[in-house]
DNA sequence: TATGAATGAGTATTCATTCAT
DNA sequence: CATGAATGAATACTCATTCAT
């Protein structure tokens, strides 16, 4: 189990990021957002980049399991992509700076080989995880087979995003869940084949 | 007419920017790919931050001249979607550098009031553009009324942006125009009523 | 009580301004000089002038504490008048580089408010003091009082300038202090009635 | 005879280095206030220091020459010395921008051989002007021969130097060369025997 | 002569990282 | 484990000076 310090260190962390981006933001800061001393940090990640990285990596987990869960809770396909947008965006809701982070971070080139792998990992499993909704859909009969799969992966992925974006940027003033039901039904309607699973 | 180092600098910084990202990127590398000397930046630009400005400013105006007049060129509204969506890849595949830095830096939280005004400001012309051509395919009866509209727009951009994002990490290795005529076929089926165009 | 660091610093700067010229030093060369890091330096002062400034009022603040107490010790206008002269000699002799520093750098015509008021404070609390002996002098009957007053304070505060100052440019060859009686005899010569105080 | 542009600049340069100070004014400043392009300039002077060195040497020698005209056309030793601090205290009234600089930069420490030089002989001749003054009052019987004589050139000088100074501070508000009279009479008064010369 | 665009050396300042306590 | 003072490499920006026109 990590230690009180590292959670410490990466809430503060995710507050700042959210605030000022990564390159704004300085190890002090994160420090005194976390009530630690500048050292301190060091002894819990290797360096600044460290901190990104296991946001990315220890969140994303946290958040990921709760994907999985949602979408095998679901029975059909359709259900199961609702599940999936549904705690997408419950989670985001539920932690703004989380979200403006994965949001903001996630699209920048960097030179670390690890942060990006990092974060192509996280894409690609959301991308298997649609793609297995997909051909589960597809099989079911209620998904369209002359689909591109990489193409509807993407396009699923990006309308949740641009929908989790554009409630960012307007400051997280508006209930983001209650976007998920209409989102799922364009979505839906683009790549369904109008077969009514009731 | 803007001096000939202006472009030159312009074009060496998309470069740069988008092989590192901008704050990965010192002044004194867009100099040396420009092929002039650091302080000549500084006899067209205000400071660093003012050449990122100048991209989206400059380079989106450019751009989004050719938006409109792909968008005015056709008839119906289909048309117009698929003009758009097909211009909006072909530009971003002609110039992938410019491409990368839309993408990347264009989610980044800054300080600048100037920078993200102008950013938000490209994204709220191109989204109005989508709103317009859907106003228009309701009027028509192409497309489908109970929708909301905000909903529709991000939609159609996050879909859109999602796969040039794609082709950006996969080292723009495929023909991004191709995938043009699916993604309207996928949106046209989220939010078209089915009735055909012709 | 101030950090170690905060004096060497100071010391530092003195020595090297008294050399060179604020304008003509480099931070580095004070860090070097005082035998810390470059950075060091921004822990005790807010940029380079802030060193200056500081200069100026934490050792104006020490000096002026010695010429109070002098004037205090002596009873007579005249006597008053001679250890003034004279511990502000003994100052400067004791610190050339301080010496130096204060007659090049208080002329400069700077931007910073900070530190144009904290000159002008120096030098009008050093009228003032000059300003009350003379006021007791006129009470004592041993100065004319008809003289304005303002050109009095000049004309002392000038001449003790002047007389340091060709000793700086002398390199701090000849002993100044030994300057102090004839100055103060030409001073009351001028301002003084002429009655004898013994 | 120098060159029209030559005069411009270096009226241009006093106007700026009056303002700012010589290290805080920047060539294209003097350009732009001498209405001429910034290469212009080194056509006329080696570098920005030989601008400064040309207004020591060029409006020095200007004013020196009246003041030695001044001083010879007086008779008597005591008049010579009002002649003499007359025209100083007006010249500088007549150009406080002069003034300014010759306070200001003529105290601060350089590297430049040249300008120090410039500097010192600017002051000594002054000061040997006073000498022959007061030598010549002391053959006359109207000055005292028990004075050391570097001692009395200085508080002279000193005392002339700080009433300009405190004028240049004060803005130039009042009448400079009002000064002159009850000036002369404290320096008398000091310096004097007491002899009257009527 | 005159220009002003271009140069690039020089510098104040920041900040990730270390390490003695 | 924890601290935070100290470090010094890194970098945006300035400006005196040059030179092709």
């Amino acid at each position: 189990m990590k230690s009180d310090k590292y959670h410490l260190i990466i809430e503060a962390a995710i507050t700042v990021f959210a605030k000022q981006g990564y390159y704004q933001t300085t190890v002090a800061q994160i420090a005194r957002e976390a009530g630690v001393a500048d050292g301190t940090i060091y002894l819990y990640f290797k360096n600044k980049e460290d901190i990104l990285l296991q946001i990315f990596s220890f969140r994303a987990k946290q958040i990921f399991d709760r994907f999985y869960e949602a979408v095998a809770e679901a029975e059909l396909s359709e259900e199961k992509l609702r599940s999936l947008i549904r705690s997408h965006l419950e989670a985001f809701q539920q932690d703004r700076g989380l979200a403006v982070v994965f949001q903001s971070e996630s699209r920048q080139v960097r030179k670390s080989d690890a942060l990006t792998e990092q974060i192509n990992q996280i894409s690609k499993q959301y991308r298997n995880l649609i793609g297995e909704i997909v051909e589960k859909g597809q099989d079911e009969g209620f998904m369209r087979k002359d689909l591109y799969l990489g193409l509807v992966k993407r396009f699923v992925l990006g309308a949740v995003e641009e929908v989790i974006n554009t409630w960012v940027l307007a400051g997280g003033r508006y209930d983001l869940v209650s976007m998920a039901d209409p989102l799922v039904d364009l979505c839906m309607r683009g790549i369904g084949t109008g077969k009514k699973s009731t």
